[in-house]
RNA sequence: GGGCCGCUAGCUCAAUGGCAGAGCAGUGGGCUUUUAACCCAUUGGUUGAGGGUUCGAGUCCCUCGCGGCCCA
């Protein structure tokens, strides 16, 4: 790397410090934000502003530098907004037109006092009278026009990327937009929002490989959260009807556009509701969303435009894996059978060990890919679901859905199974899946179990996905362009 | 995990196997209306790492690292 830049910048600094001034000054000082200026100012013409004489202070990040000798201009950036400033040798201190000349460097930060006016080209600008350094920057930010374009400097250094690709800013905001957005709908409904141990003895909820970790003092293996459920419905059976969480979870997997290590998901569970409650949550959920962060319910997504508005499609696991490839799930209910049909269709069914995982494979490739337009896909196979209530109408399959849009599943939500009977014994076929060879299998939960047999009212329980949602109301290609510092192989070599 | 592509100055990018370059940024000089300012001059390189082939390797071969795209 070179040092050149930088020791030329270290010089300025140690130059500052030898006069007296602190480089990185305590307090900045009243100035009025760059939007208030130009909000208040963009409006008016030159002769306007003259007769106003309109003294202000402004601070901000210097991401310009023209000199022309007698005359300099400079753009200060503060909260993403722009505004000129000039500095006129002939009007001010010749050592304050030396500070503006020649010791300010593209990325430092200062603050500005000095009269509103517009130049002959009309750019509003602070004509300056007074300077100070507030933050000196060491190292230059990246090339003006083409801003930092390498994918993997832009993950590893996203201030660059934020500074530099207004893009990424955008999305970033997007993003805390969509959150937001979803707090206030659920706090708007009466959910409590609660926090739940990441650090847990026995993972579960979902179906993925944790992470493991120790904690030393107690001698004690604990694992990274998968997911926040089981904890969330014990403080439903401690009385807390309406509760939800935006959790990271961790699961130990590869990473793809739509899978990432680290994730951030939310989940709500609501007493004496159902999975059919959940449905019409999510949807008014989706819908605040994207209201929040794009303005509106026609969501551009690559070539396709997802429509948001109306009553989303509500198929049947079976029927759609029926209508995709011609198997009958509910028909062929061993692994042995479903994997002859399969083959009778032509399709590949690939070394799924149980009849679970083979569903699960068949609807993952078929069926999900082409879910362009939001759509609730219900009553997944018992066997899929260990925590979702069955469905009175057929046991072999559960009163639960998930959304699926753009190809992608949003979020997941059962009438949650609250007998403790049944509870136990799911655990146990979970625990013979586990023995087929299925890594992801939910492991026995004692303690959950007792927490179950103290009590847990009818509940709907609904997870979604915040980083998809964000994707997708974002149109991103790739799930790390919305996580601000997305998990990357270690890069010192 | 597999295939393909990429990694060259702080940033964006060039360079038939034959002297490692440009623009921006930086430095020195000029310039009182620019906003991708302009003009003159100029600094800056372990070409991702390590081997090999060759008179000669950024370029060809091998191994490895990191990233991207596609597939599983």
């Amino acid at each position: 790397m070179s040092e050149q830049e930088r020791n030329v910048r270290l010089q300025r600094l140690e130059a500052l410090r030898e006069a007296g001034v602190d480089p990185y000054p305590p307090r900045t000082g009243a100035y009025t934000p760059i939007a208030e200026v130009r909000a208040a100012h963009d409006e008016k013409d030159g002769e306007q502003l003259e007769s106003e004489n309109n003294e202000v202070a402004i601070v901000g990040r210097v991401k310009s530098h023209r000199s022309f000798g007698k005359l300099v201009f400079f753009t200060l950036v503060e909260s993403g907004v722009a505004l000129q400033v000039s500095a006129r040798k002939s009007e001010i201190d010749p050592e304050i037109f030396r500070f503006a000349n020649k010791k300010i460097d593209i990325g430092d930060f200062v603050r500005v006092e000095g009269r509103v006016w517009r130049t002959q080209k009309g750019e509003l600008s602070v004509d300056l009278a007074q300077a100070q350094m507030l933050s000196k920057a060491l190292l230059p930010l990246p090339e003006k026009w083409h801003g930092l374009q390498d994918q993997e400097a832009r993950y590893r250094q996203r201030y660059l990327d934020l500074l530099s690709n207004e893009r990424s800013r955008e999305i970033a905001i997007l993003r805390s937009r969509t959150i937001s957005a979803v707090r206030r709908f659920l706090d708007e409904r009466d959910f409590l929002e609660v926090e739940t141990p990441v650090l847990q003895p026995l993972y579960g909820g979902a179906a993925a490989e944790p992470f493991v970790t120790h904690h030393d003092k107690y001698d004690q293996q604990l694992y990274l959260r998968i997911s926040d459920e089981l904890y969330l419905k014990r403080l439903v059976i401690g009385g807390l009807d309406r509760v939800y969480e935006i959790a990271h979870n961790f699961r130990n997997e590869g990473i793809s556009h739509k899978h990432s290590p680290e994730f951030t998901m939310m989940e709500c569970y609501q007493a004496f509701a159902d999975y059919q409650d959940m449905m019409d949550l999510v949807q008014g959920m989706v819908r605040a969303a994207a209201e929040a962060a794009t303005g509106s319910l026609s969501v551009k997504w690559g070539d396709d435009t997802l429509e948001l508005g109306g009553e989303w499609k509500r198929v049947s696991m079976q029927e759609a894996i029926v209508e995709a490839t011609g198997i009958d799930i509910l028909e062929a209910t061993t692994v042995e059978a479903l994997r002859a049909a399969a083959k009778e269709k032509g399709i590949g069914a690939g070394d799924a060990p149980t009849w679970a995982v083979l569903v699960d494979d068949l609807f993952s490739e078929h069926v999900e890919p082409g879910l362009m337009q939001p759509t609730f896909i219900t009553h997944h196979p018992t066997e899929l679901s260990p925590l979702a209530k069955k469905s009175p109408d057929d046991p072999r399959v559960v009163e639960r859905f998930e959304l699926f849009m753009a190809g992608m599943e949003l979020a997941n939500a059962y009438s949650e199974l609250n007998d403790p009977i049944d509870q136990r014994a799911r655990f146990d076929e979970q625990r013979v899946q586990a023995e087929a060879g299925d890594d992801e299998a939910h492991p026995m939960d004692e303690d959950f179990l007792t927490a179950m047999e103290h009590g847990m009212p009818p509940t709907g329980g609904l997870g979604v996905g915040i980083d998809r949602v964000v994707r997708i109301l974002a149109d991103a290609a790739n799930l790390r362009e919305v996580i601000l510092f997305p998990h990357l192989r270690s890069g010192d070599s």
